[in-house]
DNA sequence: CTAATTTTGTACCTGTAATTCAAATATATG
DNA sequence: CATATATTTGAATTACAGGTACAAAATTAG
């Protein structure tokens, strides 16, 4: 019953996504949006409600797209070594590749609004978390095969994996010589 | 000549510091800036020109006295290590002491300008290096004492050193547990 | 076909962002 | 003291952000 929608709303969130990642939250406007997604403001209101609650599942298409692209990373065949720096080489070269430099989606909105708004840090903490515990299930597998000393603690490795993660992503965004973030790669599999 | 000015221009920017520091650069008003600096629009326009000026400003001012604090920490008494520790420790107590929890300002402004605002980007960058410096610095005494070995490549680590900072203040922008903070300084060093 | 339901585009509204300006005020100089 | 210069406040301006209202159009159940 009723008219059924002109636009697919998956897509509609994905290049709301696009948006939001280049240009941050608070500088993207209803207009940016409609002009990329192609729907008119009563389309995007009446569907999203909000430009909040439309950047809310965005965030949340970005997190279940970029956990599952790492989680195959990991889940690879291979030593947990290599897991792990396969999976530091291919986020270096995500970045690098990317024209725009927007970085990472939940990293930037980590820096613009956990300060401001409370259910949107929620949500990030909880993205890191689960990347967290990714590297720290991949750095356990390498204790039990003899590749990373059983005497360091898995859980402050992991944490440290993911700020070196998050930190490279940052540096992403004004690296000028891609070599930089290599360097950064090959000193953190230096120290595992 | 003329009416002398009644505010001091070095604390405004230390204000609209603080403010750009707390919201971001876009969320951050005319009116905000005024309200907390306590003077008049037409005071702030005459005196900064625009909200995109005074941003540098409270940037540069930032970038100093962020800049002399870590460089006199690194250069405490003590071994290549230890300070390196205690720079890493200093600034996780620093950034859990915050009660906004801002994480670093220069940090927070390469992820929501280094995109669209190619100047700011630069000035960031700039800042980055100089870090990645004093840590490369830091660790080639280390090297030269000794406490670290030869093998490793003191650009390489240090790129390492300053991809691990940021990472722990954007973490500190979200975490919930103090001790996830202690755990990435902790990882880090047991790789030195 | 009609009634009911939903979408769509456009126009519109309210508030405020970012900046400018006018008038008042304060000082330096001659 | 008079005048020129510089600064202050806050109202005015312009544009647009974010969202709403509504009537026309599209679809389907019955």
């Amino acid at each position: 019953m009723g008219r059924p929608k002109q636009f697919d709303p998956d897509v509609a969130v994905e290049r709301a996504m696009g948006v939001f990642w280049r240009k941050g939250y608070a500088a993207t406007t209803p207009q940016d949006l409609v002009d990329e997604i192609g729907i008119g403001k009563g389309s995007l209101y009446n569907t999203f409600g909000s430009k909040h609650a439309l950047f809310e599942r965005a965030l949340a298409r970005y997190r279940d797209s970029q956990a599952a692209w790492l989680e195959a990373l990991l889940d690879h065949p291979g030593s947990a070594k290599d897991r792990l720096r396969g999976a530091l080489e291919a986020l270096v070269e995500l970045d690098l590749g990317d024209p725009d430099r927007r970085g990472c989606l939940a990293v930037n909105t980590a820096a613009e609004l956990a300060t401001s708004d409370p259910g949107t840090a929620d949500t990030v903490r909880r993205m890191f978390a689960r990347t967290e515990g990714a590297f720290r299930a991949t750095v356990e597998e390498g204790q039990r095969a003899g590749e990373i000393s059983g005497d360091r603690d898995a859980a402050a490795v992991a944490a440290w994996l993911l700020a070196t993660v998050i930190g490279m992503r940052v540096l992403a965004k004004t690296a000028e010589d891609a070599d930089q973030l290599r360097r950064v790669v090959d000193a953190a599999m230096a120290s595992l």
